[in-house]
DNA sequence: ATTATCTATAGATCTATAGATAATGC
DNA sequence: ATTATCTATAGATCTATAGATAATGC
């Protein structure tokens, strides 16, 4: 039960109810940036998504970019966490099995957020000096999919090879949820996670019978709460 | 030898000789928005990178929104002509066969440009009406790999089926080479198309040991001037 | 006469800051 | 006293238009 906090009242009532007020900044700037862009998007636009002035959006942050840069950090921290977990697990897992849970968790978190905040990823505004600390974790993720790609590649017995070249595409197919999601932003999607996670193996050379098994392994994982 | 044009002067003298001055201008846009974004570029910045006043530009163009639009078609037009070509090959091809073809040109294109435009597909800012006509000349090329993959899933004899939702992801991986370019621009890349195209088949669960075929034919259509 | 450029500018933004104001909390 | 909002605005853009100017071409 919020009751009201200090400070002069809004002109409007709140319509994001039940969240900080910096929270709702950041939930309407996050729907503005994903579907007009972040340079077309101006303050005032956002100002007005929340039900605030202009100028009271900087009460919360220093400048505009400090808002994205918010917003970035957050899409990308709780995949690292879960990179973590896995390493930890005990007994180890194959690095197929590990590639496989974390293009599903991964997939499952690009698409279940309000909004389809991985399609900043791609805006060619974004790669500035200021962001470069999300960018480097953000490097550091897909390198994790990289060193798993490789090993997997590396498992397979086959008479005819798969390419090293093949390690940078789970990642990619994982990213491009981010597209799926855009082109068809009302589709029904919580089963293509492990759809992805599946075209993963494949991609990679893993032989079509192994692949259920993975399947199996990576749901039973993801459904405990991880930790 | 293009002798002088009539016209006043520029102050500066042409920095991208040999071309007209509208090309001049589009391609000074199309590494600026690519590298910058649409919206972030000014018109007064294309201006400058040219070597003109930012007025001159609107000789050309009568508005900034009319230079994209110009960059963008000139980005689908070619990957639907040689669509039709495909399908009017004789004897017929398989649809394996077309969408191999089909991933190695349209990746071919998107990385043999001299700026990476198909990063301007992923921007929110331009899901606009006013580009409405581009968006569904690219929703078609979509469908194309889309009834092809889905042909060549279906003809695949497996015990372990490839889901129809695999075939949504032969377009992906090959709008992927984007995000790969924009990722690593100077890494040598010309190999990247005919992998892409691979990567296609085991997605769509082709057997490995058919994929060399496929290469091989593809290489060979390629490798003739189409038409 | 026609063309490709130029100069100048209107009018509409946009970000960020300064400082006033209206609540709560002590 | 502290806080969250407000009003007002400075200063810097940005797009597009009007109209002048300096070439070539007939």
């Amino acid at each position: 039960m919020a009751t009201t906090r200090a400070g002069r009242p809004r002109l409007t009532t709140r319509r994001r109810p039940g969240i900080s007020a910096r929270d709702e900044i950041l939930d309407a700037a996050a729907e503005l940036f994903t579907t007009r862009g972040y340079t077309s998007t101006s303050t005032r636009c956002i100002a007005e998504a929340v039900g605030v002035r202009q100028a009271s959006l900087y009460h919360y942050f220093k400048t505009k970019d400090d808002i994205l840069s918010a917003l970035l950090h957050q899409t990308v921290t709780p995949t690292l966490e879960f990179v973590e977990q896995l390493a930890a697990t005990e007994p180890p897992l194959t690095p197929a099995e590990k590639l496989h849970a974390l293009a599903s968790f991964d997939g499952a978190q690009l698409l279940n957020g309000r909004w389809n905040l991985g399609a900043l990823y791609l805006m060619p505004e974004l790669r500035e000096a200021r962001l470069a600390e999300f960018w480097a974790e953000r490097e550091r993720l897909r390198l994790h999919y990289l060193d798993l790609s490789r090993a997997t590649v590396a498992a397979q017995p086959t008479a005819y090879p798969v390419g090293e070249e093949a390690a940078d595409l789970p990642f990619r197919l994982v990213e491009s949820l981010v597209n799926i999601r855009a082109a068809h932003p009302d589709r029904q999607r919580s089963a293509l996670p492990g759809h992805i996670a599946d075209a993963c193996m494949r991609v990679l050379g893993v032989p079509a019978e192994g692949i259920p098994a993975l399947r199996a392994a990576t749901d039973r994982r993801l459904a405990v709460p991880v930790g």
